[in-house]
Parts: structure tokens; C-alpha cells; sequence
DNA sequence: CAGCAAGTGTTAAATATTTAACATAGTGCT
DNA sequence: AGCACTATGTTAAATATTTAACACTTGCTG
């Protein structure tokens, strides 16, 4: 159990919201919700997420903007890991394979050339520094 | 918002479980939480993700073994697909690219072959079929 | 066979979440 | 200046979640 399973469901919805808008006021906030409730309740959760530590919040003019206190980069490890773990048999071999099948049609010819060479990479790091 | 967004955190946790054990008792999912409450507490919790219809049951001997109703194939699609939009732009590419890096060492030589054919299949199906 | 162990069904209470109301302050405009 | 607009601060109520208690069945075991 790590400190983010701990979140409600509208705290989760709301710090995923503020990870895709990096950082947002809580107007921002409430347009990204298609099931927004009042600003005012929004502006509670947001509250209690700085309250806890999640987010934090500096002013900006008049008004606040709120933004996650646990980088992107991190967070997104530990998202990817969650389903790894979950629906993947913690095999991220299994779960790559799943998103390269689910996602072919949005990957352009480019990317997969980069993603084969990274591959490539991974391949040479491997056999020269780990083993033997 | 999906139906699955729309879980408690208890409900979700319980989920992930499932999803995890592919099928399991009362006793199974209690022992799988890190921070379980009462065997009572948890057999409620099922009993709502029954009725909600997220999760079947069927008699196993004189007990109950509870599964999630929604195919693990998926959940899991779904799931991933909220990690990207959440963290990755919507982009499969940083996706795919994060979940290379964060488990180079998880990989081995054979995997990391295979993934290089799947995307190079890929890459003929997508130069074929899809463009002119 | 009496009693314990391991289940389920149902109901009720404790707690947390979620929502919104009301009060106040600054800004810009006429 | 006075008014609307947009914000925040605080508090309270409504609702949902979470927990556990109690009653009952079944199988096993001493």
C-alpha cells in the first residue's frame, strides 16, 4: 500500500487531472471533469489534497494554481508498475507487447524505428555490463 | 468516466485483486491486502462489486469464489490506456518507451527479441495496409 | 452427539467522503 | 463610489463508504 492507494475516488480523478494538466487553478480543474460538481467542492478536495501533501499551490495573481508535489516521471513509474503488477503477471514484457498491439495504429514509422533501436540498446547494455 | 472510475478505493483495491488472483475466496482476497479489515468487512465489499456487476460468484464447494466479470484483456487495455492519456500525453511512444527503461533489467535477451520482431511486423503491416 | 470451525445472510453503526451554503475580499468597470 | 465578477475561507449538512455485530447453516472431530 503506498500513500497514493489511500486516495479517494474523486481525490485520484483529481490529481490525475492535475498530471495531465501539469498544473491547473481549480476552474481548470473542474472543466476537465465530464462530472464536475460545484466549484466549491472541488475546491475542497483540492484543499484536502495540499492538506495531505499531494499537491501543492502558489499564487498566481489572484487566484491559485495547484500543481502535484510528486513528479510526473515518478508517478507514472509507479502507475505503469500498478498495472504491470495487476494485469500483467508483473511481466513487463507481457504488458509492452499489449501496448505496442493496442496502440499500432497511433505509432508513426519514425517511432517505431526509435523504439527498435532503443530495444537494440537495451540489448548491448545488457550482455557487456551484467552478466559474466 | 468509465463504470470502473466510478469504484471506491476499498472496491478498486479489491478489483486489482481479482484481477491479480483471477478468481479467489473471501479468505484469498483478505490475505492479499496489506491493511485488510474484518473478514466481514471484506465479504460486504464483495457482496457490492456483485451487485454493481463488476464481479461473479459461484458456489465452490460450501464456499464462494468470487471473479471480475470484465475480461482481464480488457481491464487491463483500459487501464493502460488511462496511464498513457494520464502521464504520457496520450502518446504510446513515451509509453512504451518509460516501460522499456524502467524494466531493462526484467527483460531478457529472448524477450527483447521478440519485441524487436513484433514491432518490425508491425511496421510491414502498417507500410501495407494502411496508407495510399 | 456436542461443540468447534468456517462459511453465509442480514442489519446497523461509525467514519469518511462529498457536496454545497454562507461570509468575505479584491478587481475592474461605468 | 457602487456593482458585478471572481476568487478564497470556513463551516455544516447530505451521502457514501467502511466496518463490524449478530444470527444461522454445515461439516468435522473428539
Amino acid at each position: 500500500m503506498t500513500k497514493a492507494d489511500k486516495l479517494s475516488r474523486r481525490e485520484r480523478q483529481i490529481m490525475d487531472i492535475l498530471y495531465r494538466l501539469e498544473h491547473a487553478s481549480v476552474k481548470d480543474v473542474m472543466e476537465a471533469m465530464d462530472d464536475a460538481p460545484s466549484y466549491s467542492s472541488v475546491r475542497t478536495l483540492l484543499g484536502k489534497l495540499v492538506e495531505k501533501g499531494h499537491v501543492g499551490h502558489r499564487e498566481s495573481g489572484p487566484k491559485y494554481v495547484y500543481f502535484p508535489l510528486v513528479a510526473r516521471e515518478k508517478a507514472s513509474r509507479s502507475a505503469l508498475g500498478n498495472v504491470v503488477r495487476t494485469f500483467f503477471d508483473d511481466s513487463p514484457y507481457l504488458a509492452v507487447n499489449s501496448l505496442l498491439d493496442m496502440s499500432l495504429d497511433e505509432l508513426s514509422d519514425e517511432e517505431l524505428d526509435e523504439l527498435k533501436s532503443m530495444i537494440q540498446a537495451h540489448r548491448r547494455r545488457k550482455s557487456s555490463g551484467e552478466e559474466a
